[in-house]
DNA sequence: TATATTTGCTTTCTAAAAGTAAGTGGTTAC
DNA sequence: GTAACCACTTACTTTTAGAAAGCAAATATA
């Protein structure tokens, strides 16, 4: 008895971390988020985007944009007029994205005042 | 002319997207949130923060609680008493992220629902 | 007409990060 | 004395990211 509690000895708390997980998933890491800004504010194109965002490359970009896509944030769409030109466009669905962005927004420039004044 | 605005054919939104960049780059990746929360449901111990997160290894859990730490996020302190205890808490600074939490598990729980009904 | 450049990627190679499994040194319970 | 717990670390493998170059098609420049 002492052991079963010993071994169970945490809080279970995956309810709260599964959906938190769900959307990291989505759009954590270097640079979706940076992706869809950059797209947000106009760029459409593949080098367009690539240009907006110091650093990525076209490797990255492409397997980035993949993902996006799948995860319904945003559409390819292929213009087969004279040159063929492509476009990437963000959907209304990832407008649900405002309040994280805002808040992440407000987080980091806040975090960045605080690391500032630490050093 | 025509060469110079074409070479700059994209809009800039650095400005936007270093925020955010900042706060990502603080807790984005598979695990941070997750040790966040399990400290902040009163995880403390390594053992039971580690039993409290399904799939995490001591290796990558170490090297977290680290990062978090250099964040400011949580705080390492070790007690010299009998079998020396080790415990992890958040920081009265980690709060600020309640709102970032919040929106993250909100946007997670809609998108799982959004991505069900699509398969 | 020849050369260079743009577009939307892909390919190859290398480096860094994450994951797997086992181990360590100490304490303590059986 | 053997087994288990704690807080990690180490060695090794796999996955992911990044750097650099290339490519086919079209367009612009000389």
């Amino acid at each position: 008895m002492a052991k079963l509690s010993k071994s169970l000895n945490h809080h279970d708390c995956t309810k709260e971390m599964l959906p938190i997980r769900d959307a990291l998933e989505v759009f954590s890491g270097k640079w979706k988020m940076m992706i869809l800004i950059s797209i947000m504010n106009g760029n459409n194109r593949f080098k367009e985007i690539e240009r907006s965002i110091p650093g990525i490359t076209s490797k990255v970009l492409a397997k980035e944009l993949k993902d996006l896509e799948e995860h319904l944030l945003l559409k390819r769409t292929v213009y087969d007029e004279y040159p063929v030109a492509i476009e990437y466009t963000v959907t209304e669905y990832s407008n649900t994205l405002q309040e994280v962005m805002m808040a992440l927004h407000k987080w980091g420039t806040n975090h960045r005042k605080k690391i500032k004044s630490k050093r």
